[in-house]
Formats: C-alpha cells, structure tokens, sequence
DNA sequence: GAACCGCTTTACAGTCGATTTACAGACAAT
DNA sequence: ATTGTCTGTAAATCGACTGTAAAGCGGTTC
C-alpha cells in the first residue's frame, strides 16, 4: 500500500486526514509545522504528499520547491484554506497535480488522491546505476565513474536528465517532451538551450565525444536518444 | 503540441476554453452536446478530455465511462457547474483526473491542463515499425534497420514521408496529397521536385532500387506507393 | 559581503538537412 | 523514330539546428 505524507498544523484537519487515509488502508507520515515537513518531506520516502500552504516557520510553497528539487515526480496535493485562484495557479505551476480548497469532506479526498495515485507512475524500482561504454552513473552517489577508476561529480539536474533518457533508452526523445518531464513545464522548446547544456556536460562528464557520441546521441531535428546497448529488432 | 477535446454545451464557456486553449498553443477538438461528444470522444484521437456533466441527449457520466473501457488511460478533467462533493466523488470514482466547478478562470484552467498533461503517458506514435523487404524502419530511433545487421538514420523529414506513405500502402498517393499532408502546405506540386529528392533518399537508406522498385514504387503521373505485403503496424 | 555553485540565457559559428536548380534519361503518344 | 512530358539525381544554395563559450542570476557558504 503507498505511503502518504500529510504537513498541516491544523490538529483536527491532520488527524481527520489521517484517519481518512488509514481507514482507507494507506500508510501514513505527518508533520505539523513547516520546519519538520520539510526535513520528513526531504528525507523521509512516500508515494504521496497533502501539503497545507499556511505552515508555522516555513511555509508550503517553500516545502514544495524545495521537494521538487530533489524529487520532480513525486504527486503533491495542496490543501489550503487560500481558494484564490491566484494561489491555486502558481500551487499548479510550483508542480502540485491537484489543489483543494477546505473544508472538504473525507470521501472527496480520497477520491482525489486515488485519482492521483491512479496515474502516477508506480513508484519505479529507481534506477539509480546507469552503465554506458566506458563507465557507469550511480545516481545514490551522485557520481559518474570511469573504468580508469576516476570520478565526476553530478549535479541534480544531469542526473534528473540522464535518468530521463536512460528510462527511455532507445527512443529518440524530443526536447518539449524531456521539458515536461523532467522540468515540469509546459512551454514550447526552441526557446530556450538549457537542455542542450545539460545534455553537454552530460557527455563531458561522460566522457562522449559529441561530434561522435556513443552514449547520448543527437536525433537532429528530434532532440536526443540514449543509446542501447543491446537494442534487438523485435 | 498535446489536443484537447472538449465536451461542452454552454456555447460561451465552450468558446472561452476553446480560446484559452488555442492561445496556449494546443490543438482542439469540440463538441457541443452529449451524442456528438461520445461518438467524438471513442472516435478521435486526443491528449484531453474537458467534459460537462450536465448535456443533452447523454450525459458526462455516461461519456466518462464508455470512454474508459475503450481507453482507460486517456485524462479526463470535469467541468461542472455541480459542486456537490457526492458528484465529485462519483466523477473522480469513475476515472476522472479532476474536477473543477465552474465558474472557473482562464489561467486556472490552463495550470490544471498542464498539471495534467505534465504526467500523462506521452501519446505514443501511431506506427513505429515499418516493415519492408529486407529490413524495418524504426521511426522511434528514427533509422533503418536491414537484414545484415546494418543501419541508417532518417531524417525528420524522411520519416514523415515514409509514415504516410506506409500509411496509406497500397494507395497511389499523388505528390499534392503529400505536400498537403505532410508538409501541411497547399500549393500545386509540380513547381518542385523536393518530394522526388526525399522519395530518393528514402530509396537509398532502404536499399530500394529505382529503377526496379520494391518498396515505394513510382506510379507515373501520379505519385509513389507504397508497396503492401509484409507492413506490420504496432 | 565576497566567493562560489549550479542553472539558465545569450550569442555566435559551424554543421547538416531541406530545397532548388539543372539536366539527363525514361516513358507514352503520335 | 520523334516529341513532349515526367522522373531520377548531382550539385549548389539556403536556412534551421546544434555545440559551446561566456555572461547573468539567485542562492548558499565561509
């Protein structure tokens, strides 16, 4: 059964969601103030986040940037007395996937965080050891090392992107596709070379000569396609 | 860019949406009552639904749910001026993304599409394998597989015209129908001769000999075809 | 607050695919 | 066989796309 981590100061809120959830058969983590939301929501591991935006120390938008950072995918579900739609905007824009207002009844929440839960990926059996020709990526330590034994250090975003690719080995995958994915944003490439920085400190740090890649390659016109290393015709 | 069908019959919240979703760059479908917009709905091929409860001839419910057994990924998000938490409930129950209760704004509408589409599976390409003798197109990896083992790359360009033509096989496709079609222009072919140069190219990556061809044979006055027999499509 | 760090944007040059041009060969009709 | 039309393709041109250096921007560290 997954995990879900509620942040809400408010006793009679939380505990009514706890139970909510629980009676539902979930698991359940919670925190009452932004300080420790924060540090469980950094640390500890869930399938799914109910976030207040009003927190004591820090507050919910801060929580979820700070998340999003470390973990692009996790669904996030705001719950927030706010029912402006300034603020449900930029909680859509921050990342969030669903945004309630309160006072809400326990049916509807869980109703939505099936719904969330639904179409999230299943909590993929992390990659976290990539190897190409020449070396391997272990994203648990943030690192690349080479056969020669040495090390490259890698940042969140390179690894964020060469998760992506390496995902989705074999299929050349377009630039709008990995802005969404694994920016979170929906905007229309071409305007920006961000991917394309990444994708080069990438080969450097992989050591891919990119006028002749063998790890990353280029679809020109398309974006780019992490090379297989068996790939069979089916 | 992702399109979104909308299924709505208040003809001004119906154009506003439509508005807001054409502005950001989205391709759309609609409909106005509940007939149309369930043959609309299992017939077409979009990204996202927008649907009303509340229609003529049939309702949303009954929409959502002839919808999911054909296509049980496809997002849906709800539109409805019912805001009555049991409706909500039965709406997300039955496999709805979200639900939101008009009136709404534009902008939010436009955070909740894109919060959606952000984490739906991406569309996958209608065909992806083409099979011909003596190897298979890959329009995935965008190449050209052969029997010996060996590779080609294809162009954009080359792979959109090779989707059409094995699109259609069998059918002679005159030199207008591709530049319309695939190129989306609408001038009188004839003036140019870059549909024979891509024709050419493709012939060369698929090994396919000109002047006793294949796999896109040349039907003179008319255009190419391509040749059915073996054209698996997955 | 100065230095640093990672991410993003800007700018630009080289590369490569798309298109046009030009022409020779192929085909059909007379 | 002759003629006019249509197709195949080599070569040149054009323009879009990519790689990357360098600068800008917040944020954090010392």
């Amino acid at each position: 059964m997954p995990t879900i981590l509620v942040i809400e100061d408010d006793a009679s809120i939380r505990t009514g969601v706890l139970d909510a959830l629980q009676a539902a058969g979930y698991d359940t983590l919670f925190a009452a103030n932004g300080r420790d939301g924060q540090e469980v929501a950094l640390r500890a591991t869930f399938d799914l986040l109910l976030l207040d935006l009003v927190l004591p120390h820090v507050d919910g938008f801060t929580i979820l940037k700070a998340l999003r950072e470390q973990r692009p995918v996790t669904p996030v579900i705001i719950l927030s007395a706010m029912g402006q739609e300034a603020d449900r905007v930029k909680g859509l824009n921050l990342g969030a996937d669903d945004y309630m207002v309160k006072p809400f009844g326990a049916r509807e929440l869980l109703a939505r965080v099936n719904a969330v839960l639904r179409r999230s990926p299943e909590r993929p059996a992390e990659v976290n050891l990539i190897a190409f020709p020449g070396g391997e990526a272990d994203l648990a330590r943030c690192e690349v090392r080479h056969a020669d034994g040495t090390r490259e250090e890698l940042s969140q975003r390179e690894m964020a992107v060469l998760q992506y690719l390496a995902a989705n080995a074999g299929r050349a995958i377009s630039r709008e596709e990995i802005l969404t994915r694994v920016w979170r944003l929906t905007v229309s490439a071409g305007a920006t070379r961000t991917i394309d920085m990444h994708v080069a400190n990438l080969r450097a740090k992989l050591r891919d000569d990119p006028t002749d890649p063998r790890v990353v390659l280029t679809v020109r016109g398309k974006g780019y396609m992490f090379k297989t290393s068996s790939c069979h015709a089916t």
